[in-house]
DNA sequence: ATGACGCGTGAAGAAGCCGTGAAGACGCCT
DNA sequence: AGGCGTCTTCACGGCTTCTTCACGCGTCAT
C-alpha cells in the first residue's frame, strides 16, 4: 500500500486531499509545518511527499533540500500561482514535479501516479548500462560490458555526481540540485566544481569526451544522463 | 449535464443567455453582483462561469482573482468595447477567454464549448503532446512521438516561456502574464522579447513556423497554446 | 490614401557560461 | 615525514545564449 505524506498548513486543503487520496486506497499521513514534515518523513517513511511551498515556519524549498539530504522519496510540490520562482527553486533542490494552485484533483492524482510509477521502475539497484560500460551504483564498480575486467576507477566525488545523474535517467538535473546533493547546500554557486568533475567523468566514461553521448550539458540549466 | 453560472447585472442579457443556453441543454444559474457570483460559485459548483466585467458592486477583475484562489473553473469574460484594459487584466488574473460586447450568441456558445472541452480533457499525463512532438516539462526534454531520438534543444528562456503556455492548454495567456512569469514584473513592457522567443519556439516546434498550428498569436492580447 | 501600431524576421554585439589545462592545498597512507 | 591520491582554485579561449536594433508587412483608424 502506498503511503503519502501531505504537508500543508491549510486545513481545508489537507482535508480535501486526505479524502480524495484515501478514496484511491492511499494511506495518508499529514503535517502542517516544515518541522513536522521532516519528522514524519523520517518516522513514517512515506512513498510520496506532497508539499505545499507556503509553510508557516520555514521555506518549503528548504524542506525539499533537507529531505533530499537523506531521502530519495518522490516529492510533489504545490505552489501558488504567484510564486513561479520558488517553484523552480524547488525543482532545483530536488523536487520531482509541481502543481500550481488551485489544482484539479484529477491532475494531482495523475501526477502522483506518474511520480510513483517512475520511481518504482527506476529504483536503481541493478547496474546501469550505457556506452561500453556497466555501472553498479551499489557495489561502486564500473565494468566493461564485454566482460573485460574493470579498469575504470572513480573517486568518491565522481561517484556521488554520477549517482545523482544516473538516478534520473533522461531527466535534466539542475546545477543547483547536483551541487546540493554532492557538495551540500552551501556550494550552490560553485558551478566550476561541476565543470571540473563532469570533465573527469567524461574522460573516464565517454568514448569521445569532447563529444559526449551520455553525459550531456544543458547550457544555463544543468546536466542530463542520456541512457 | 453542464452547469453554467451567468454573472451580469443587465436583466435582458441574462434573459437572452438563459434562453439560449437552456435551449442547448445547459443548466443555468445566474447572479447579478460580484458577491452573489462568488456565493453561487461556491454553492452551485458550476462547470463554467460567464462573467460580465461591468458589475455594480465590485470590479469584475477582482471577482476573477478571488475565484481563482480556490477554483479552477473556466471563466469566460464579457467586456464592453470600452474596457479593453480590464479585459487584459481579467486574463492576467486568470480568466480563460473573453468575448466583446455586443457579442454574437453563436460565438459565445462556441467559446463555451471550447473552454469546457479543454477542461474536461484535462486528463493530464505528464508529457504534453502536440504536432510531432512530445514535450516533457519536468524532465525538460522534447522527443519526437514516433520514437526518433530528441533533436530539439531549447534554451532556458525558451523552456520557461513554453512552460507557462503549456500549463494553460487552450487558454489565452496575456502578454503581461508571460512577461511577468518568464522575465519578472519589471519586464512587462518588453513585448519584443515575446516576439523574439515565440519565433524561436515556432521555428523549433512548428512544421510551418509562418503558419503556426499550436503556438498562436492573439493580436493585442497575448498568445495561446492550442493542443 | 496614409500614418500609427503591432507582429514577425534577420542579424549582430554583449554578456555569461562552459570546457580545458595546470597548479596549489589538503588529508590519508605507509 | 614523505608520497600519493583527491579536492579545490585559477586563468583563458571559445561558444551559446540573451539582448538590442532595424526593417517589412499587415491591420486598423483617421
Amino acid at each position: 500500500m502506498t503511503r503519502i505524506l501531505v504537508v500543508d498548513d491549510e486545513p481545508q486543503i489537507v482535508r480535501a486531499l486526505r479524502i480524495n487520496l484515501h478514496a484511491r486506497q492511499y494511506q495518508v499521513v499529514t503535517a502542517a509545518t516544515g518541522a513536522e514534515a521532516l519528522q514524519s518523513a523520517e518516522d513514517e517513511q512515506p512513498d510520496v511527499v506532497i508539499l505545499d511551498l507556503g509553510l508557516p515556519d520555514v521555506d518549503g524549498v528548504s524542506v525539499v533540500r533537507t529531505l533530499r539530504q537523506w531521502s530519495h522519496v518522490p516529492i510533489l510540490v504545490l505552489s501558488g500561482r504567484l510564486h513561479s520562482t520558488s517553484k523552480v527553486e524547488a525543482l532545483d533542490a530536488g523536487a520531482d514535479d509541481y502543481v500550481t494552485k488551485p489544482f484539479n484533483i484529477d491532475e494531482l492524482l495523475a501526477r502522483v501516479r506518474a511520480v510513483t510509477r517512475r520511481h518504482s521502475s527506476h529504483e536503481v539497484t541493478r547496474p546501469v548500462r550505457f556506452g561500453r560500460w556497466s555501472v553498479d551504483l551499489v557495489d561502486r564498480r564500473v565494468d566493461e560490458i564485454d566482460g573485460t575486467p574493470s579498469v575504470v576507477h572513480l573517486t568518491p566525488t565522481e561517484w556521488q555526481l554520477l549517482d545523482v545523474l544516473l538516478r534520473s535517467p533522461g531527466r535534466l538535473v539542475s546545477q543547483r540540485q547536483l551541487l546540493t546533493q554532492v557538495w551540500g547546500p552551501t556550494f550552490v554557486e560553485e558551478t566550476h566544481y561541476l565543470r571540473q568533475y563532469m570533465k573527469h567523468l567524461r574522460r573516464k566514461l565517454e568514448d569521445d569526451p569532447a563529444r559526449p553521448q551520455h553525459l550531456l550539458t544543458e547550457p544555463g540549466m544543468g546536466y542530463r544522463f542520456q541512457p
